[in-house]
RNA sequence: GGAGGGGUUCCCGAGUGGUCAAAGGGAACAGACUGUAAAUCUGUCGGCGACGCCUUCGGAGGUUCGAAUCCUCCCCCCUCCA
C-alpha cells in the first residue's frame, strides 16, 4: 500500500490467490524489466459483452487487475463483443445472436460505470475484439487454425469431457479458443489474466503470440470465488452472490454472514490489505488475540467502502450493530396504514395485509413458532386480535418490521 | 427422415389407477445455540378464519365411482442413427 515494493514483494501480491502462474519466473522477468525500462506492462483480461451485473465474484479479477495498476502498470480492458457470438464453450451455451453495435456500447458503458468503483480509469484502455477480428480474412482464418492440432485441441477439460461423453462439439467452437489467443497478439499483451477455466483459452494467447514472432504473456488464472454459502461459486442464479450496486447495509450484511473461513478467503482475494497485513489477521484471530467478528467487521468495512463510501460503510456498520446485534427497532421501520372494519384486527389478517408474510397460512405459521411480536411482547395464539387503536409495532422473525397506523 | 428418452410442487428428483398436497435431497423461512457468525439440532415449507374445504403433477380432451398415474391429439426439451 504505501512505499516501494520490491520485485519479489511484487511478485508475492500478484500471485497472490492465483491457481495457475505462468511462469513465476517469466512473471518476475517481466517485472523487473518494466522497472528497469520504466515501461509499464500490458495487462489483459477479457469480458463478455453481455449486459454486466457484476458481484464480488466477478471483481475477484478486477482486484488482479487493479494490484497492477497500483504497481504503475497498464490493463488492457477486452469487451468480447466478437468472440461473444459465439459465447465460450461450456457445452450448455449455444451460439449467441449477436450484439448489436448499440447494445455493445450500452454494455460497455454499464462496464465503465462498474469497474472503475475498483480501477483507475486514466490506467485503463477498453477495447473491443472486434476491431480487430472483424477485419480478419478467410485467410486469416484458415492460418490462425492452421496454428493447432484437433489433438491439442481436445485436451482442453471441456472438449476433452464432452467428447468423451460423446456429447456434441461444433467446430466454431474450437475458434473461439484461437480467437481469444489471436487477441493477445493483436494486442501485445504482456500478461493475460483470467479464471482457471480460461487457462486453456490463456495459454492459446502464448502459443499464438510465439507463431506471430512475439514476445509470450505471461498468464495468470484466478479461482472462482465461493458465493455466501462458502460452497458454490458465487452466482447469481443460485442467489449466494453480493452485488456491487447493493445497498450498503445489504453488502455490510451480507460479508458479515460469510463463515470465518470464507472470510479469509475474501480478504485474499478481494481486500486491498498487503499480505502481511492478510497474515497478521490471520494469525491474530488464530491466537485469539483478534476477535473474528472485529477482523469480519474490518473486510465489511473495506468491501462496503469500495462500493459506496467510507461514510456510507460506517453507516452500515452502526445500522447493523443496532438491528442485528442489539436487536433494537430499526430507524427505517416501513410504516402500513389500515382502517379496519371493525374494533380488532385478526393477527394473521394483519400480518398478511402488512406485507410481512405472503399469507395467512404463514403468518399462522409464524405465530406457531414463536416468530411473532407485537409491540414488543411475542403472540402465541393463532387467533389473536389486534385492537385497532394505537398504532402497533409488529415483528416477524428477526428482521421483519412493520409499523401499523390504525387510519 | 428414422429410433429412443423426457417434461412432477422454488430447484433436483421419486411416484405408473385409490392409503397423493404427492417420498427423498437442496434452497428458503422460523426456533434453540451464537459473533445476525458458520456448523449443528428442531420445526415449517400450495391456498384458505382451516380437525375440513379448494387448486396443483407441459396443454386440451376422454376412459373410470376415482387419474400425476390409462387412452387420444397437441406443444416443448434432449440424445442417437441417417
Amino acid at each position: 500500500m504505501s512505499g516501494k515494493k520490491n520485485i519479489s514483494e511484487q511478485l508475492a501480491l500478484i500471485t497472490r490467490g492465483a491457481v495457475d502462474v505462468i511462469s513465476p519466473e517469466l512473471l518476475r522477468e517481466r517485472l523487473e524489466n518494466s522497472q528497469a525500462s520504466g515501461r509499464p506492462l500490458r495487462v489483459k483480461a477479457g469480458f463478455d459483452p453481455t449486459a454486466p451485473d457484476l458481484h464480488l465474484g466477478h471483481t475477484v479479477l478486477i482486484q488482479k487487475l487493479k494490484q497492477f495498476q497500483d504497481l504503475g502498470h497498464h490493463v488492457v480492458f477486452l469487451i468480447g463483443d466478437f468472440t461473444g457470438m459465439i459465447g465460450d464453450p461450456t457445452g450448455k451455451s449455444e451460439t449467441r445472436k449477436p450484439l448489436t453495435a448499440e447494445d455493445v456500447q450500452i454494455n460497455a458503458e454499464s462496464y465503465r460505470e462498474q469497474i472503475f468503483k475498483i480501477l483507475a480509469p486514466e490506467k485503463t484502455e477498453v477495447v473491443f475484439n472486434s476491431a480487430w477480428l472483424d477485419k480478419l480474412s478467410p485467410r486469416d482464418f484458415i492460418r490462425l487454425a492452421a496454428q493447432q492440432t484437433v489433438a491439442r485441441m481436445l485436451e482442453r477439460d471441456d472438449f476433452k469431457k464432452r467428447f468423451a461423453d460423446e456429447s456434441p462439439i461444433s467446430i466454431h467452437e474450437f475458434l473461439y479458443p484461437l480467437m481469444q489467443g489471436y487477441d493477445s497478439v493483436a494486442l501485445d499483451a504482456d500478461v493475460e489474466i483470467g479464471g482457471t477455466d480460461q487457462l486453456f483459452n490463456l495459454l492459446m494467447g502464448r502459443t499464438l503470440q510465439k507463431a506471430w514472432g512475439k514476445p509470450r504473456q505471461a498468464v495468470l488464472t484466478m479461482p472462482l470465488l465461493e458465493g455466501l454459502d462458502g460452497v458454490n461459486k458465487m452466482s447469481k442464479s443460485l442467489g449466494n452472490y453480493i452485488g456491487i450496486t447493493e445497498s450498503p447495509e445489504d453488502i455490510y450484511g451480507k460479508v458479515m454472514s460469510v463463515s470465518d473461513d470464507l472470510m479469509f478467503r475474501y480478504y485474499e482475494l478481494l481486500s486491498n490489505l498487503g499480505n502481511d497485513e492478510v497474515t497478521d489477521l490471520k494469525t491474530g484471530v488464530k491466537d485469539g488475540s483478534i476477535h473474528p467478528k472485529a477482523a469480519k467487521q474490518q473486510l465489511a468495512r473495506e468491501i462496503c467502502a469500495r462500493f459506496h463510501t467510507h461514510s456510507a460503510a460506517d453507516a452500515a456498520e452502526a445500522h447493523f450493530a443496532t438491528v442485528f446485534q442489539k436487536h433494537e427497532i430499526p430507524e427505517d421501520v416501513p410504516e402500513y396504514c389500515c382502517r379496519p372494519d371493525g374494533d380488532t384486527i385478526w393477527l394473521p389478517k394483519l400480518l398478511a395485509d402488512a406485507g410481512l408474510v405472503r399469507g395467512t397460512g404463514e403468518a399462522r405459521r409464524m405465530i406457531k413458532q414463536n416468530a411473532v411480536a407485537v409491540d414488543g411482547g411475542k403472540i402465541t395464539d393463532v387467533g389473536f386480535e389486534v385492537r385497532a387503536e394505537a398504532d402497533v409495532l409488529l415483528k416477524v422473525g428477526k428482521r421483519r418490521f412493520c409499523r401499523v397506523l390504525f387510519v
